[in-house]
DNA sequence: CCCGGTTCTGCTCAGATGAGCAATGATATC
DNA sequence: GATATCATTGCTCATCTGAGCAGAACCGGG
């Protein structure tokens, strides 16, 4: 397009969209034909001048949501729009009433539905509506809070969930980590914990967040982890955890032998599970994102427009 | 409005300015007749939630620019939009640019133009195309650069507004300020000086730019005045200065005796014209730009979004 | 100079949309 | 519980706008 008309391009959009005027009076203005004005107008948004966004916190990105939908064969992808947040925390805020949101909608309502622990899962929690699903069993999926913080985190996120559903919380009451294999096998061979640990597995739909590798992970705050051992576990290419699990960019378990120490579901069951959804938000969890989205460990995302852009860049760039 | 409804109709935004569905498409899809989509949509825009931007070097912003209109009582404003600008440099000379559109659609064209030196008469002077008006007499009204740098800035730009318009250049062969008024005063005596400020005084139009009040400012790096100075001024109320002479915040000349040394027409005389551009633009010149509008100094305003901004702010809270 | 190809322009027509209006529903007040 | 008041809803109609098309203008190569 010639220079003078990109330039009558913006003084058409100028006219058009922040003076409300129809096309007819701007091709008076500018003494051209409507017919040219709509032309102008169509190459100003073909060019990219003109920029729509929507500021809310509720706002979604549909347009990135389907890209990533068709790049990842995701079955569901939920991207907030991060127009106008200020700090990390609003941003997994607004993911997390996302989350909340898509819960709420779901159908067919999950009889049993499986959950990890975390700030963002807390979080979710907070933010569904009381009377959200009418009964659901909520059964946590990992070996559960803080050697040395306020208890019950874990189990309030469950039972809040569970409450507001009018329904039931099954909790699974062990540590996230076990010192000794050998406890955590007496551990498990327990009636109780193993009855849990069935459900869990037989759940119809898992809920679940995932942790960044490094010294601000949650395992680390609540006393089961060292930073020290985190360092390790990032020496050995680990980009964060899932259900207290760490893996590597393809998905794999780092450390087996830590593995077998952790108590919870097992990430394959996460991959054969019909409905497994991701709640992942922050500038610090793209690498955790990547891993959990191309190796199947999640069919609907949850996240921010940061982090579903930055998926995206990776596939444009294999 | 309804908490409900504010959600649909961001629902509602996302599917209309991101997925260019059609108001009855999304009906079906939000269970909702059309009409009610159609009334949601224009909430969401009454609500602010959808932002419209124009993105383009030479874009401007007409609402505002009517407004400064409405409350200032300036027969004309320009206001470039600062939307996707990184520098102050880049701002200002997208000011530069916009002063130079204006002039070039000026009607009628003005025989004699009086024009000031600075950085930001220098950038007009370059975003000028060649052929810009028919013939037009440039003269300068204040006295030039630079003791100590590259002379001849103020003289070229000058030289290069007359030469694109096929026209002439008067030029004021003058430091800009005396250091002693006897001095001053035969300088002026000079028939030659006396002629091109009587021809200054005479100019159809003036375009000028104006500095803030502080270490930065143009006179000081052309050596007329010392920081020192500049501080005197500014206890004594300056907030800039305009062709030259510093005034405060109500237009008034802060140093009578400094402003008769300063050679150049009197700030009453652009009061008095009928035609004065003024082009002002970055973070600095908020007061400056405040005191050239508030008294009457220019007719013509040619700004940046922020700078106008601020100006209505200031209106509104008086 | 002519001609095929390409771009640009003005137009018709159908679909999309907003203003305005009457009917309906909700709310407050007595 | 009756009723005045106000907001909401569904609709008609006029206007606005984009798709598609035919003719005009432009261009480069014979």
């Amino acid at each position: 397009m010639s220079d003078t008309d990109e330039l009558l391009s913006i003084r058409a959009a100028e006219l058009y969209y922040e003076e409300n005027q129809t096309q007819d009076e701007i091709g008076v203005i500018l003494r051209l034909t409507r017919w040219k004005v709509g032309r102008l107008l169509a190459s100003a948004r073909a060019n990219g001048f003109i920029r729509i966004e929507i500021v809310h916190p509720r706002a979604r990105r549909l347009p990135i949501e389907r890209r990533l939908r068709e790049s990842t064969g995701l079955t569901d992808a939920i991207v907030v729009s991060s127009a106008g947040v200020s700090s990390d925390a609003e941003l997994q805020s607004r993911t997390a009433q996302a989350a909340a949101d898509y819960l709420t909608n779901l159908r067919p309502i999950p009889h049993t539905l499986g959950i990890s622990w975390g700030r963002t899962l807390h979080d979710v929690s907070l933010h569904l509506k009381q009377g959200w699903a009418p009964g659901v069993n909520v059964v946590q999926i990992n070996g559960g809070v803080s050697l040395n913080q306020r208890t019950g985190t874990a189990a309030s996120t469950a039972v809040t969930i569970a409450h507001k559903a009018d329904g039931s919380a099954t909790l699974l009451p062990s540590p996230a980590i076990f010192e000794r294999l050998e406890t955590k096998q007496a551990m498990e061979a327990d009636r109780t914990i193993a009855g849990v640990l069935a459900l869990a597995r037989n759940a119809q739909a898992y809920v679940y967040s995932a942790g960044q590798a490094d010294a601000n992970s949650a395992l680390v705050d609540s006393g089961y982890l060292t930073v020290e051992q985190i360092n390790d576990l990032v020496a050995k290419g680990a980009v964060g955890d899932v259900v207290g699990r760490y893996i590597d960019r393809h998905g794999r378990i780092v450390d087996p032998e830590l593995n077998e120490r952790t108590v919870g579901i097992q990430i394959d069951q996460l991959r054969r599970a019909p409905l497994t959804i991701a709640v992942i938000s922050g500038n610090t969890k793209h690498a955790i994102a990547r891993a959990v989205v191309r190796n199947g460990l999640c069919t609907v995302l949850v996240t921010d427009e940061d982090t579903a852009n930055a998926l995206l860049q990776e596939k444009d760039t294999p």
